[in-house]
DNA sequence: TTGTACGCGTTATCAA
DNA sequence: TTGATAACGCGTACAA
């Protein structure tokens, strides 16, 4: 095995300089504790020679603080929360952080082992898109001193600061935006309404037809695992075959993702049923992919990359400031006119004859 | 602000059990060093009941050794790189080892700033898709005892320990697939060939363009900048008008990646030029999107969730047998058919007549 | 089989 | 302005 150089401590500059650690810890962490100039200039060059790398375990157990964060998401690979993560990420650079990132993969055991180990890595943040619905974990990180944000998933837990979009008006904009768009058939294709999010969704269609007095017509999933987004590519297909199956006649979808959208569309165009010309497509989530797509995906946005930036600024001022208080911010959904949906001239039954 | 109780601390739990603080790290760290049923039982009971969380910092200074695993990459939404942090991910959890994950962005400063950080936390082990051309900092990293792999760039450090794919013989067998279709004049097109990645994918292309006698018609672009994978799809775009503006009438082309693709198929497409009937696309890499667009596109698969997996997994072991003997690891490209690619019958110049 | 004592690298307290 | 010393939480010789 290779002979390494021993890594250089302070004591070891503290011995080269002729002064006490004391001193070497006091100029080369910064600390406003006086120290005279000739020392100082001393101590730092003999670090730089040196090529003196602070050991921030040292640092950190003395004072009980991290500049790590933890994050946990379903999986990195889906578009969306990789863009989260990227916010997070680069946010938490310019204050010196770093973050660890975690896939639960939709597994409530594998998201408690992740959380466990973070603890155990003295974690102080915790930014979480939770599938684990119950709240009592949040809870009990609060007790710990951990300090959370829940971002994306609306989780029922009280007491716990939060980022989320308005999913509900999400679905009421895509819903309306159809309707203004002259369709009067409108189904709602979704995977599996065992996420909020997509319950809140599909409410926010079923108030806007309602609200139209059109009537409501559901195509779900029976199976989900989107840790991988081509599944949520191939459920988009697969109920596209659902959709047709059962003649319902629509002249528009609405789904809970894009990915499912662009299945859904895939699945049209191979059956030769032209998008948006026969049936338009609404996707939800605005991730890049949806523009490379034939045709281009009309979609409700939700600001992926700046959810995470929001986050993690949120999280660093809260661990900082101790400034304790809850809070609650509800991000807007935006839609974002393509070429997926084209209006309806007035032929359906409620138009005019 | 909050009052949260004190953490638990080995000493705590030997006051409670009336043992010495050294018998209770001998059981609750699996030491092998004997210790009496009872006591064990009795220590163990307490430490569920407090719900004792280790502090792996005090560990990790006392040992000097490190679970986190340090990952630098230009981007995590590069679709590319995040199933590659994927396989990373999941094999480090599989061995209680945690990753923090860096995007350089393709900055090299950045980069760096990273490297240092991660130095700071202690981490021993890196695996890094380095965008810096120099290798000095390989050998550095490798004074300071730290184990690093690097991945999907072919580094010209030598002494360092690599797991690359053979980009060459991607090139090659993309551009033979595309001769063996009947292709003559067949272009490839490339974001700038700042990397060795690049340059040599082009140099496969002219290898078997030149085994088979035909010119090569190389289209490359002046900038770029894809730490977003949009711009890799505008870049394509731009390629394919760049194309068609050179009159070189090619049946085919070979882009160096599937994004860059996607937007050649794109914009072919709105042009009204038919892929594949009229152009053939074979794209490079074999990243999800590829089977969710129309054409889905024929590509050469880099096997990324396997190369994090493998690159994890050689990167443990190196940390913990102190198996110091480098490898080179060159991973294999694999063809994938899809339908972008179409076969062209004899009627071009080499065909009989 | 158990306990004592020390050190990992750092910072904070107190004296000088 | 500087230095000696005691922690932070843990593991480990060494002694008992």
């Amino acid at each position: 095995m290779k002979r390494m150089k021993k890594k250089v401590t302070i004591h070891d500059i503290a011995r080269m300089a002729n002064v006490s650690a004391a001193t070497v810890s006091r100029v080369l962490s910064n600390s406003d504790y006086p120290v005279s100039q000739s020392l100082r200039e001393k101590i730092l060059k003999i670090a730089a020679e040196t090529n003196y790398v602070p050991n921030l375990l040292g640092k950190q157990l003395k004072k009980n603080t991290s500049t790590t964060i933890g994050v946990v998401v379903p999986s990195i690979v889906n578009p969306f929360y990789s863009s989260v993560i990227l916010g997070i990420e680069q946010t938490a650079r310019q204050r010196k952080y770093t973050v660890i990132t975690c896939n639960s993969m939709h597994d409530p055991e594998l998201e408690s082992e992740y959380i466990r180990m973070l603890m155990e890595k003295q974690v102080k943040g915790l930014i979480i898109a939770s599938i684990a619905n119950d709240g009592g974990m949040f809870k009990q990180l609060a007790d710990m001193g951990i300090h959370v944000i829940a971002i994306d998933q609306r989780v029922d837990a009280e007491g716990i600061s939060k980022i989320d979009f308005d999913f509900v008006k999400g679905g009421q904009m895509a819903t309306r935006h159809l309707i203004d768009k002259g369709h009067r058939r409108i189904a709602y294709l979704t995977a599996r309404m065992d996420r909020p999010s997509r319950r809140s969704i599909f409410r926010g269609y079923q108030e806007a037809m309602k609200e139209a007095g059109l009537e409501p017509i559901l195509v779900e999933a029976n199976a989900d695992d989107d840790h991988n987004p081509l599944s949520d590519f191939d459920t988009g297909r697969a109920l596209a075959r659902k959709l047709l199956a059962a003649k319902v006649q629509a002249t528009a979808v609405f789904t809970c993702n894009d990915m499912l959208a662009i299945g859904v569309i895939n699945e049209l165009s191979s059956r030769n049923i032209r998008v948006p010309e026969e049936i338009s497509v609404m996707g939800f989530d605005g991730i890049d992919v949806g523009q490379m797509i034939h045709p281009p995906l009309t979609t409700i946005k939700q600001p992926d990359y700046e959810m995470g930036k929001m986050a993690c600024t949120m999280l660093l001022n809260m661990m900082n400031n101790e400034n304790n208080h809850q809070f609650e911010i509800i991000l807007q959904p935006k839609l974002i006119e393509r070429q997926s949906v084209v209006s309806r001239g007035g032929h359906s039954e409620t138009s005019g004859r």
